[in-house]
DNA sequence: GTCCAGGATCGGA
DNA sequence: TCCGATCATGGA
């Protein structure tokens, strides 16, 4: 717990980082003693969060206008976004007022697209003890990472170099499965320079989609998870089991929804209502 | 024991 | 191009 510590606070509209940050988008976040407690960009954070105040406790302004606001995208208008999407279709209404304090994050790019490589065909608490094992195994000491409470949330994401230098078994020791041979390669590929994820960065959306699904282990659904949450393509929507089946019940036939430029938006909307309203939750 | 999870790959039709 | 089997793992 940070305490004596530099913070700051600042307005944050109808954000929610509660709701963000359990999304699904991220698996580094997790809520201790009323806070939300992390780590990104290799900076150990504590959010608390009363209406529309946000304070980020370990932070100070110069931090917060330099990574947090941009990795909280908040300076989206995303009311104006939920008009739009709405407008476009009018049964995303529900969904869009449920999630309204949902944003999507900026994360980092390869901390993104390893950990959406671990999410295929599992389950997201599986998911974050896998990379939270790689992180304390691996990850260097978060700036002011000392004091988390859990130690492997204190740590970034291992860098590319540092896992290309694990062995698939390592991988799999710590919970990878049949992934560890694609994170392996992955990491690998970064570092001799087979994958160009500036390149990705810099490209179209269409042959950015391309140039994830050459990695092995990288399909549509994972390249589209990256692309939205690691390089901020709001334009992105990720299909998973929940989606789909909330595609088929609720939104037969709606191209409109899918294609438009925030459709990514919409898909997060929908996500988190149908997980949170399912019966068997 | 079976089913499922923020799926992708592979071989065969 | 499309379809089914298979892939590790742990919780329900």
């Amino acid at each position: 717990m940070i305490t004596n510590s530099k913070s700051v606070a600042v307005k944050c509209g109808g954000f929610s980082a509660k709701a963000t940050l359990t999304s699904g988008q991220c698996f580094r976040w997790s809520e201790r003693g009323g806070r939300m407690c992390g780590t990104a960009f290799g900076r150990y954070i504590e959010l608390e969060q009363d209406g529309e105040y946000l304070t980020i406790f370990g932070s100070d302004e110069d931090e917060y206008e330099k990574v947090w606001r941009s990795y909280f995208d908040m300076d989206s208008d995303y009311a104006a976004i939920r008009d739009e999407l709405v407008e476009a279709e009018p049964r995303l209404a529900q969904a869009a007022q449920y999630a309204s304090g949902v944003h999507i994050l900026a994360q980092e790019p390869w901390e993104t697209l390893c950990s959406f490589v671990i999410s295929q065909n599992n389950n997201i608490p599986r998911i974050r003890g896998i990379i939270a094992r790689l992180c304390l195994n691996y990850g260097e000491t978060a700036l002011r990472g000392e004091c988390a409470e859990d130690e492997a949330e204190g740590r970034a994401f291992p860098s590319a170099e540092r896992l290309a230098s694990i062995s698939e078994d390592k991988l799999r020791e710590f919970g990878c499965g049949y992934r560890a041979e694609y994170l392996a390669g992955l990491a690998r590929g970064v570092c001799d320079g087979s994958i160009d994820l500036d390149a990705v960065r810099q490209a179209p959306v269409e042959e950015a989609r391309e140039l994830l699904r050459r990695i092995k282990g990288v399909g549509p659904k994972v390249a589209e998870c990256a692309l939205l949450y690691g390089f901020g393509r709001l334009e992105c929507f990720p299909v998973d089991v929940w989606i789909k089946r909330a595609m088929e019940r609720d939104f037969k036939d709606c191209e409109n929804l899918i294609r438009g430029k925030n459709a990514g938006v919409a898909q997060q909307y929908i996500y988190e209502y149908i997980r949170h309203t399912a019966q068997h939750n």
